[in-house]
DNA sequence: TGTTGGCACTCTCTCTTTGCGAGTGCTAAT
DNA sequence: ATTAGCACTCGCAAAGAGAGAGTGCCAACA
């Protein structure tokens, strides 16, 4: 777009300030301190010119300006690359995002947390949503009436259960069951396990107790639950150290769409996705209505197997957003390098364990 | 303590007032909504004395009362038990915690959710804490450099993990290590695992290869985690429909101290523990700075094995007693019966999975 | 033509003042 | 022992005044 050189570095500057302060920027503080070698009544006039293009506005006359969703839009798609985080800050990121990955719990909270800590916004991560199937299933005999469930998924996760029966089994009944499942249930998508299925399955194992329904319906849950994408949020509370809201009322409300897991999956619309894999949506750009003056910044990850997950901050539109997208970008690539490749972190798990070992002996 | 019948009756009325508007209650409105047959002037001589005695405060002169913890004490001790919650009330309760029980995913953290929601308040809930053992080991022997650890554990919980190896195993192996670790392992808490006893299996089975470490790793952790109590808050973000968090410093201190995790565990004083199971901490009661002008309830529920989980509920010190320990001792009950007692709920999971099926169709 | 200094003007923010009302404590009467 | 009445206290909210920051515009200058 036809703006003079001098207008974006005037434009990035006040924003710049303004992501800083939070206060309306005025042109004397800019001719002061922004070290563009002209005099405030110059930035007057062309933060004037700003104004009328709706890359800035002013609260009220006579206060400094402020970006508009416009402003931040421009600032993101042109200036922003330019930050880079410093070789030992993403080493130390790295680090940590080593650190919570070998905790073997729920990983992708423990992600959430960390992005929501490193960025001092809330964040918020998403599981891969992709068609997930049983590779291998397993029935351990256990006593007569209990046995266990061992599903192995397509994202070669393990999923178990114990199932109690009120009437008794014997292991053939088990050992023949775990055949035709492993022959019939393997490698087909949830909505591939029709009744049909599991009624012919019921017939040939001459299973007359309901065992087979059971297995499928934890097959079913399974696959359901692995499929569909789950929602992590982590440090709402985060919000209220930002001015913009200090009204409770207001992020209050912001906390409650949140907390409900509220979607923000922008319209995957086919923006110039100049930077790669990361998103930014601004204000009013968002549909929820709750959003639309809060800022979203979105990394998909790559989690193996095509399969695609979304890491995300939330904060007011005067967000950091070189800061949060230079961080979450290493978040990403860091998860990505990690899921996708292989297995689990570089090494050092056992050992770790074995340590730990010694260390539980204090408490 | 030798407080007349009628004190202890302006005073209740004080309190169920203050806790429902959170400001400071006049004489006058007292004689005329609380239904206690005296005048104004005589309830303003009362409300003086239970000053003089510490029960009341006025935030200055001139103002009307309010509660101080000791004030808090006496109600919570002499006037709760009243409140009981009407049959239909309790029963709501029971179902939507049947149907929490039934999604088989992080209960714990689910029921947290149910309670914050339930009474409005922060809530947490934390896992039993008690030494937890091994029951039963399998090793799944899927191919040639991958097996699958199956955990038993007492509790009758499954864990389970995938192991990729970098070196090949035969199946026979696996089997060995199957019997070794089933016979050295289990019914033993997790300090008897001794890098001494893994070293003997690890000869025993002639393994040469840290299979066996990384197998006994998996028992160490999975133990030590399920054994550590784990804390789950939810709705810290409620906070802000109090009053008294409207100032978002306040609020941001507590709800920082307890999205930390922040430990409530109170002092196990030997409490005159009249109401059964509930235990009310109030303002400077608590230990930690964080809290002491917060109050914590705290129902206990019984996890089976003799082990005990805690339910708790924050709030400011004016917070709804009665109402947060009626629903909080419904849910410890409701479940201690579903963890203590066999095993999952009543029946239905099956039906409700099948089901489940269906519904997914359509999306 | 673009840049700069100067100046009057506007508007918000903060501090102070003022008046009101709620609630108290005390006293005298029942 | 209870009640009615009354003067008094004190916080709070609305109103007013002053200060300061920043603008827009104009005239001068390169």
């Amino acid at each position: 777009m036809g703006i003079s050189e001098r207008k974006k570095r005037i434009l990035a500057a006040v924003i710049d300030e303004y992501i800083r302060t939070a206060e309306p920027v005025g042109s004397k503080h800019l001719a002061e301190n922004a070290g563009l070698g002209c005099s405030s009544a110059t930035i007057r006039n062309e933060l004037a010119e700003l104004v009328a293009l709706g890359y800035l506005e002013q609260p009220h006359t006579s206060a400094g300006r402020v970006p508009t969703p416009m402003g931040y839009r421009m600032y993101v798609n042109e200036f922003m690359e330019k930050q880079k985080l410093s070789l030992e800050e993403s080493e130390d990121l790295n680090r940590r995002l080593n650190q919570k990955l070998q905790e073997l719990d729920d990983t992708i909270g423990s992600i959430s947390r960390l992005a929501s800590q490193l960025t001092d916004y809330p964040a918020l991560a998403l599981t891969a949503a992709a068609p997930v199937t049983v590779k291998r299933v397993d029935l351990i005999y256990v006593d007569a009436n209990t046995f266990i469930i061992v599903l192995m998924l397509s994202g070669n996760t393990v999923k178990s259960k114990l199932v109690h029966l009120p009437v008794s089994v014997d292991q053939g009944m088990v050992q023949k069951l775990s055949t035709l499942f492993n022959s019939g249930f393997t490698g087909i998508p949830e909505d591939q396990i029709t009744p049909l299925l599991i009624h012919s399955t019921e017939r040939a194992a001459d299973d007359g107790m309901g065992l087979t329904s059971v297995i499928a319906a934890f097959i079913i849950e399974t696959l359901s639950e692995a499929g569909t994408p789950e929602a992590f949020v982590s440090g709402e509370n985060r919000l209220l150290n930002q001015p913009e809201f200090r009204d409770p009322d207001k992020a209050h409300r912001l906390m409650n769409y949140l907390s409900g897991g509220g979607y923000i999956l922008p319209p995957a619309e086919g923006e110039t996705e100049a930077d790669s894999e990361i998103r930014v949506v601004i204000g009013p750009e968002n549909v929820a209505e709750e959003l639309k003056d809060s800022s979203v910044v979105i990394a998909s990850y790559d989690a193996g197997d095509n399969m695609k997950g979304l890491i995300g901050v939330v904060g007011p539109t005067r967000m950091d957003y070189s800061m949060v997208a230079a961080k979450l970008r290493v978040l990403a690539a860091g998860l990505s390098r990690r899921l996708s490749s292989g297995e689990a972190p570089p090494e050092g798990l056992h050992n770790k364990l074995i340590l730990k070992q010694n260390e539980d002996h204090k408490s």
